[in-house]
DNA sequence: CTTAGGATTGAGACCGGACTCACATCGATT
DNA sequence: AATCGATGTGAGTCCGGTCTCAATCCTAAG
C-alpha cells in the first residue's frame, strides 16, 4: 500500500509550483484556468498535478472569492415525501448549475430555523431556500435579508418579509374543493391540520402556516359564496403525532353531528385519518368522504383511490432553485415566473354524504 | 432601513477588535472562547461584536483548523422515502454533535457518484457516508480511504473497501420470507428489481447492489432447502420506470406459468407492481400474493394491507452517522454497533397459491 | 535596428480566522 | 528585595488559494 490510513498533509498549489519548478501564482493560473500561462507551463504544471494528485481546497478557494457554491435549504421534515421530492428538485437544479446543497431540518421548531439560517450564514452559503416554519415569526428571515444573502421561500410565505416565495395559490384550489364538496351533498366538513395553534381555531385568527390560512380561507369562502354557514367546529389544528391524528378522527366520525367529509392536510396526515377511518368500520366514501392534499402515488392504490390535491411540488423545487441561482448570479429574470397550480384529481373518495341519500330517500 | 439591498462586507475579527480597541489576537481569542483573557478585555470584546453584530466566518475558521464541522452524505435518491427516512435520522445524529450536512443526489449514477465523492472531498468534508450506487466499481470509494478521511457505507457494501457499512442481513430476512412463501405454496415467486445488469439473469451472477445479490442468495437458499427448483426466470432485473415495470408485472402474471407470487423490491417497484395487478383486475391475495421491500405507512391502508419486510432504516442513519462522527472524533466504538435487523411483518397479502386451491380442491 | 504593446512571469498582499512566540505584568515565594 | 510561575497581550505567521502589480520577454510595426 502506497499510503497508511492517516490522514496525510493534502497537496497544495506550493507544492504543485515545486514539482513544475514555477512560481506559485504560475501554478494556480494554469490550475484555476485564469489568467495568461504558456502552453510549456500550464503542461507542466497539469503533468505535476496530475502526478501529485493535486486537489484544489474548495474552502480557500471559496474564502476569498466569497463564493461557496453552496445553497443552504431549510425544510422542516425532510422525510416527509413532500419536501423529499422538492429537495429532488432543488437538488437537480442546484447540481446543473454547478451548485452544492446543505440540507437542514428544523423538526417545524422556530428556534431550530433560527438556529439554521444562522449556522448557513456563517458558512457563508450563496443563498438561501427556506419553507418557514412559521409566517408569522420572520424576524431571523428579514436578517437574512439584510445580510444581503439571496433568499427564496419554499410553500408558506412568510408576512413581512419581501421576497419570491414559491408555492400555489392555495385559497383558489382550497375553494374549489370545498366547492366540489359542498356541490356533493356535504355541509359538515372537517379539516385536520397538524399547525401548532396557542388556542382553539376561530374564523379568521392568525397561524404560522400561510397555506393553512390560505386553505380556511378557501373554504370559507365556498361555504359563504354558497350561503351556508361555516362549520368552524370542524377545523381540528394542532393535530400532533399519529396516535392524536386518529383520536380526533374518531372524534369528527363520532358524536351527534358527525363529518361527513375530511380534508386531510399532508400526506402523513392523511395516512393516520384514512387509518382510523377504517379502524371505525367505516367505509370512503360511503359513510365519509375523503379529500387530502399531495398526491403521491399509494394514494391510487387505496380502496377506492383517494381524490387529492395534487402540488407541482418537484417543479416548485426546482422554481426555487433556479431563481435563488439566477439571483445569486445576478441575472435578470429571463420570463415570467412558471405557473405553480395545484389541480384537484378526483378519483374515488368522495361521494354523496349518508344523511343526504337518507333525505332523498325520504324525500322520494 | 439601516440597510440596503447589497452585500455589505462582512464584520470581522479586526473591525471587532479595532472597535473593542485591542488587538486582533486578543479579540480572536475572547470570540473564540480560547487562550487567555483578562474580563476586561473579554467584555468590551464581545459588547463590540454585538454592537457589530460581528458573525464569525465558518470558512476561515475551518480553513485552519481542518476541520469543517460538515458531513457529506451521498445518495442514490432522495425522493424515494428510503432514503428520506435515512437521511432524517443521519440529519438528527449530526445536528446532536453539532455537524451540518450536505447532500448529494446521483440519480443511482455512478459517475455522478464519483463526481459527488470527489466534490465532498474538495469541500473539505469531515467524514461521508455513501449509499453506493455499485457495490463493485468502487475505487471512488476506496481513494476515499486512501485520502484518509472517514468513511462509512449506507444500505450497500462495496467489495475491496473495508469500511463498516450499515445495513441489515439481507440474506437472512429473504430466506426466510421466502420459505415462508414456499410453505404457503408457491413455487413460483418473482422477484423484481431495478438493479440494472448488462445480461438477463443467471444464478449467480454477480450484481451492482450486495443488498440484491444477498435477496437473490437467500431466495436460493431457501428453494434449494426445500429441495425445490429454483424458478429463475421470474427473477426481474432492471425493471426501470413504472411503466417498464408494469409492463414486467403483466409478463410475470400472464403466460401459460405465470407466477403466483410477486416480490417487490422496494417501496417504488411496489407501488407499479400492485397497480399493474389491480389493472389486471386479479386481486391481492387470492390471485396473487405480494411482498415487498421496506415498511412504508401506506402499505398499511390498502385492500388488503402489505405483507412487508421491514428495514429499521432511521436507525441505520442513526447509525452511520454515529459511527462516522465517531471515527472523525477518533473515539472508540462504545459497544458492539446496534443490531440491524430486518422483519417480516406478516399483513394480508401473502394467501395460498391459486392452483394450489385447485389442486387441493381436486384432490379433496 | 528600435521600440511600442501584448503576453508571461514571479513576488507578495490578501481573505478571516487560529495560533505561536516573545514580551510584559503581577502577586506569591523565600 | 530578588525570583518565579501564571496570566495577559500584541505582533506576526499560517492555512491554501486568488489576485494585483511591476518586471521581463517577445514579436511585429516603424
Amino acid at each position: 500500500m502506497s499510503t497508511d490510513g492517516s490522514r496525510r498533509r493534502d497537496v497544495t498549489v506550493a507544492d504543485v509550483a515545486k514539482a513544475a519548478k514555477v512560481s506559485k501564482a504560475q501554478a494556480a493560473r494554469a490550475l484555476g484556468n485564469y489568467g495568461a500561462v504558456s502552453d510549456d507551463v500550464r503542461e507542466r504544471v497539469l503533468a505535476a498535478a496530475e502526478e501529485l494528485e493535486y486537489r484544489p481546497n474548495e474552502l480557500a478557494r471559496s474564502m476569498n472569492t466569497g463564493k461557496s457554491n453552496t445553497i443552504g435549504v431549510v425544510v422542516g421534515d425532510i422525510e416527509n415525501p413532500h419536501f423529499g421530492l422538492a429537495m429532488r428538485g432543488i437538488t437537480d437544479t442546484a447540481k446543473k448549475s454547478g451548485y452544492n446543497v446543505i440540507l437542514i431540518n428544523t423538526d417545524e421548531e422556530r428556534a431550530a430555523e433560527v438556529d439554521a439560517v444562522r449556522v448557513l450564514l456563517d458558512k457563508r452559503v450563496d443563498g438561501l431556500i427556506v419553507a418557514p416554519a412559521s409566517s408569522l415569526e420572520t424576524s431571523h428571515l428579514q436578517q437574512v435579508r439584510e445580510s444581503g444573502r439571496p433568499l427564496v421561500l419554499l410553500d408558506r410565505a412568510a408576512t413581512g418579509v419581501d421576497v419570491e416565495t414559491f408555492a400555489v395559490d392555495m385559497g383558489s384550489i382550497s375553494y374549489e374543493s370545498t366547492a366540489h364538496l359542498i356541490e356533493a351533498g356535504h355541509r359538515r366538513i372537517a379539516f385536520v391540520s397538524t399547525v401548532r395553534t396557542d388556542a382553539p381555531y376561530v374564523a379568521g385568527m392568525k397561524l404560522d402556516s400561510s397555506q393553512i390560512s390560505d386553505r380556511l380561507d378557501g373554504i370559507h369562502r365556498a361555504f359563504d359564496d354558497a350561503g351556508l354557514p361555516y362549520p368552524s367546529d370542524l377545523i381540528r389544528l394542532s393535530a400532533g403525532d399519529a396516535d392524536s391524528i386518529r383520536r380526533i378522527t374518531r372524534e369528527l366520525l363520532g358524536g351527534p353531528d358527525p363529518a361527513t367529509a375530511i380534508i386531510a392536510s399532508d400526506g402523513l396526515i392523511a395516512l393516520s385519518v384514512v387509518e382510523a377511518i377504517q379502524e371505525s368500520g367505516l367505509s370512503i366514501p360511503d359513510d365519509v368522504s375523503f379529500l387530502m392534499y399531495d398526491d403521491f402515488a399509494w394514494t391510487r392504490l387505496t380502496t377506492p383511490p383517494l381524490t387529492v390535491i395534487a402540488q407541482p411540488v418537484y417543479d416548485m423545487g426546482i422554481a426555487a432553485a433556479s431563481a435563488l441561482i439566477r439571483r445569486i448570479e445576478g441575472r435578470k429574470s429571463t420570463g415570467p415566473a412558471p405557473e405553480l397550480v395545484a389541480t384537484l384529481i378526483r378519483r374515488g373518495s368522495i361521494g354523496a354524504p349518508k344523511d343526504a341519500e337518507v333525505l332523498s330517500q325520504a324525500g322520494g
